[in-house]
DNA sequence: CTTTTATGAATGAAGG
DNA sequence: CCTTCATTCATAAAAG
């Protein structure tokens, strides 16, 4: 795996272990190791494959038992992320970065004025100057301009099919737009496959539930 | 288990408090998410049981199973089957792809062996045995190669972006890439923390026999 | 609290 | 290779 690469920490950290941490601590002058977020990513979608395998399996293996073979339609929305939501309190790092009305103001401005061009260099800038009032790192300003920009576009294009055309007729660029109910054919709502083939163990049990 | 969790249905999160998040965000902060080596132990283990129910899965599986094996197998990438016909204009499910997990961990295993120089043959061999798990191009693995290792880059040069106990900062500048504010970009010396969390683990698989 | 919306971030693919 | 774009995912914020 690749945090082969990443940083290392070690200090005492208050932020979010749990009791583990703390006896680790107190039994000594512990080093803590810190994970980045791009370590915790690889290892949630180590945990998410094995996850959706066995998803996939004993959905499969219902499937058989009970002579259903269909489902075509839930099997279409399949995705790996089951962990960070669901068990992925003390794991989940992912925290999102919101602008603070300041900065957007900033931003907005900068959008405007027409430079449409975020060039990297101009990236840095802007970073620094916003970073006067917040936390903002230069992925943030860079991600904010390709959404803006993205979304403004799209905005563009749906606006214009609106005016020439009243039919829905030929949609080409951008088909779905999501204005309407986006509750398609979805939410497969995955079922507990552990309980559903009656495993359980003890002991890997609670090796599990002391993350949390 | 809770890994039930699924995409587009989102719900709140009822344990991570976003205040805290907000707080230490405003507060310029970095997230950091610390981890004991026994966490790490339970991480592992984890996983391991997630290999260990798999493998067993599969073996129960190919116990009863003749040939129906195509509903789980093509799970990762059966698009739109029941919307195209619908209103008579084109409505392109998905055109991308997207790699089924298992896919997505091979690219991994191969990516982070270092061999850093997808060659063209290389390729067709990976693209082979990729296809044996959901539809591939050779396309399809060039880019994710490209992306892969573009992105990887990119993550090392940000990292550290406020990293507070890095002590060593060894500059490393990139080539086409001229650094203006000290304070935004800072290179640490990342170190080596997790080999592998291989998921092999001989203890816990002994006391996963309850599937059958 | 639950559901919906807005939007930050991840990523496959294309261009140069 | 590196950058850019389009699309999708996940979640903070808003609405109910």
């Amino acid at each position: 795996m690749e945090w082969e690469k990443q940083q290392q920490q070690q200090q005492q950290q208050p932020v979010g272990p749990p009791q583990t941490a703390e006896e680790l601590n107190s039994g000594g002058g512990m080093f803590v190791k810190v994970m980045t977020d791009e370590q915790m990513e690889v290892l949630r979608k180590q945990i998410a494959v094995y996850a959706t395998i066995c998803e996939q399996l004993v959905d499969l293996h219902k499937s058989m038992a009970t002579q259903h073979d269909l489902a075509g339609a839930r099997l279409g929305n399949l995705y790996c992320d089951p962990l960070v939501t669901a068990a992925g309190h003390k794991i989940t790092g992912r925290q999102r970065w919101t602008p603070t009305p300041m900065q957007l103001q900033i931003l907005e401005r900068i959008f405007e004025q027409g430079n449409g061009t975020p060039s990297k260099q101009k990236i840095k800038e802007i970073t620094s100057e916003l970073s006067q009032h917040g936390q903002i790192s230069e992925t943030n300003v860079y991600n904010w301009f390709q959404n803006r920009r993205a979304r403004s576009k799209r905005k563009q294009q749906v606006a214009a099919t609106n005016n020439t055309e009243s039919e829905v007729e030929t949609e080409v660029e951008s088909p779905n737009e999501k204005k309407t109910k986006p509750e398609d054919l979805q939410s497969h709502m995955p079922t507990s496959m552990a309980e559903d083939l009656g495993y359980q163990n003890p002991e890997v049990s609670s090796g599990m539930h002391s993350i949390d």
